[in-house]
DNA sequence: AGAATACTGTGCAAAATGGCTCACTTTCTG
DNA sequence: CAGAAAGTGAGCCATTTTGCACAGTATTCT
């Protein structure tokens, strides 16, 4: 769901950095970002499109009252910061690297020109926007009938699969309750009280604080989802 | 938020069907549908993308628990279905028309040819699927922040500009608490409850049953989103 | 018109959620 | 290493939301 894919599902599963720079004429830039650092912040001004090449990065949106909720996380070949080419004038939300980071940094303008101008260019941004379509239509959907829990469950499967597929188990990479609960969309002390609730009926595992291994069992886990 | 647009805002906000009808060579069909006709239905294989000539389309999807939710209401110059091109095999959800429209149809393979070789109407494709994902986005961040009453009164907001803008005072198409349930994403009685308080507290105005006349006093009504 | 159907206004009890506090543990950092 | 900071588990209570039920009011259809 995270990684880029062409509109006819053909190979290019991973487009090549190369090409890309290629096709970019000039407004293009690399940029590294270390871990934790931010890219951008709600109400900047919206003047390029990023473009992952390696790291991690999570899109948050800080309300009126100060609530805070994550609406992406994404990994190497997705693209982000595209409002600004739908109109926006300022970001309507933050993106933060999660880990270190390699992206591509495109003007607006160069990018506007490279999409009318590069039919591989654009086909592959089509792709993404499809794929992110079809992401932010399930999450919205998730909310829309599912309780706090159901959800919770949803995120922790998806964070499984986050890296690997097709594992019966796999485990999480470090999260904090008040990480999960901006994803979910409910309060800390409600994701603490369902984590513990999984670990009992054994569809989750860890020890301590979440620390370095959380293990997701996701064939139990989905049992919550479709029960 | 719901009209074309190109990337560049330039002008070009209404594009011409016969343009689009000469771009795309065959697979592509003009289909007529009357007022609460199905076009597609949950489940059903997903093989071509809509655009909207003239009328207003409803996306719903229902739950396994049967729980019905409104995910989009579209006009003209829109696209749908267009989840087809990112490789689902089925329909994620169904597309009613809510009143008489006249849609173009076209088949998947068609749609795909056509984008990759046709500048003019991959622009118009990037840009719509840019403005579908700016509102998806907010319509998530919506559920995330705000409780129902303020969902719903967002959804009356939304509704109020769907034909007019920049009115003080709209007049909203008839429609039922039912319908106004599934967007909001929660029970009838919820929204009767909130209605019944609107209409004491004078930001909107009805007499019996919703009939043909709903008030929206935007700028009244703005002040329980903003408070 | 008369009956059948759809929609609305309310009320209520049960369930879910939000917000807070507090004690305890783990992780950071100087 | 020791104190500070961050993260976690629990409990509590006020709200919000759900799910139903029911009666009264429109609408639609024959």
């Amino acid at each position: 769901m995270n990684s880029p894919k062409t509109a006819n599902g053909k190979k290019k599963r991973h487009f090549d950095p190369n090409t890309f720079l290629a096709t970019i004429g000039e407004g293009r830039k690399s940029v590294a970002v270390g871990k934790k650092e931010g890219i951008f912040t709600q109400g900047d001004e919206a003047n390029a499109v990023f473009y992952i090449q390696t790291g991690r990065v999570k899109l948050t949106v800080v309300s009126k009252a100060g609530k805070e909720a994550t609406i992406g996380l994404l990994n190497e070949g997705n693209f982000f910061g595209e409002g600004a080419l739908a109109g926006q004038a300022q970001r309507m939300g933050s993106a933060t690297a999660v880990t270190d980071c390699d992206l591509l940094r495109i003007d607006k303008r160069a990018m506007m020109d490279a999409l009318h101008r590069e039919h591989a260019f654009s086909d592959l941004f089509v792709a993404y926007l499809l794929a992110r379509n079809v992401r932010y239509e399930e999450d919205l959907v998730d909310q829309l009938f599912n309780s706090s829990e159901k959800r919770l469950a949803r995120v922790l499967l998806l964070l499984a699969h986050f890296g690997k597929e097709g594992l019966p188990e796999t485990v999480v990479p470090k999260i904090s309750q008040e990480s999960l609960a901006e994803m979910v969309g409910t309060t800390r002390s409600r994701v603490s009280f369902f984590m513990n609730r999984f670990r009992k009926l054994g569809f989750i595992h860890y020890s301590g604080g979440i620390e370095g291994g959380l293990q997701v069992h996701s064939s139990l886990l989905n049992v919550v989802l479709h029960d």
